[in-house]
DNA sequence: CCGCATCCGCGAGGATACTG
DNA sequence: CAGTATCCTCGCGGATGCGG
């Protein structure tokens, strides 16, 4: 071995702060978004439905110092920032991918696992 | 196409609700904790560091709800519930691993960059 | 031993207005 | 346009006590 061993289940252990980064909505769907390409901060800002302008700067300035995401400013005016995926952060891309492609397609699954919970519980509240 | 095409960043989306399941800390380490085995409730509360007994109740039937968990009770006394994988949910398990795995090994670059991040922050303060 | 019910504190995160 | 500053809510999640 000459990997320390991690423990994400341990509150102290580095690797846990990746798993906060890895269990954030905002932090996912930025990531995510940039998958396609570069994009300026109105761009992710309309793709990322509902986010506030706070919570997108904090999760893009999070992504940045882990070095997930790189920021360039352009020194023009009227302002313009782009925002992109590090080759770290594309490795990161592609594992999400291929969670959000399980997700989708067990969509139907999870649907009718959940009709069948409400249903068992309904019937055992007879 | 013979499936409905699912849109994570809309709210709205069905499968929306399958990404705040991934992006839940609690249900992520669930998974993981019974990715080796079918487990008793206080064993995984033992294994969840810090988490309370409601959060672990909350977060198990979520899991059980959808599908990606088997809870089983034991008519005795003590009492005694034991929490398995479904087959759904070892497919989770297995995708969240490889997450995980990347995050192992790349606790080190991400440090890194926090570190340069940080030093340029003051840096730049000067 | 399992876990539900209740209460409550607190801070993440949303809304809004404003500036370089 | 790209944020920052401020205020404020609301619900996550911890603590506790009881019931099966």
């Amino acid at each position: 071995m000459d990997h320390i061993s991690y423990d994400m289940f341990r509150r102290t252990c580095p690797s846990h702060t990746v798993l906060e980064l890895l269990s954030n909505k905002w932090a996912y769907l930025a990531v995510m978004a940039l998958k396609r390409g570069r994009h300026r901060y109105s761009e992710m800002q309309r793709r990322l439905e509902g986010v506030s302008p706070k919570m997108l700067t904090q999760t893009l300035r999070a992504l940045e110092r882990d070095g997930l995401v790189l920021r360039e400013v352009y020194p023009v005016v009227p302002p313009r920032v782009e925002y992109e995926l590090t080759p770290l952060g594309e490795e990161l891309a592609a594992l999400m991918s291929s969670l959000r492609d399980w997700g989708e397609a067990h969509v139907p699954d999870i649907l009718a696992a959940r009709a069948r919970f409400e249903a068992e519980k309904a019937a055992s509240a007879t």
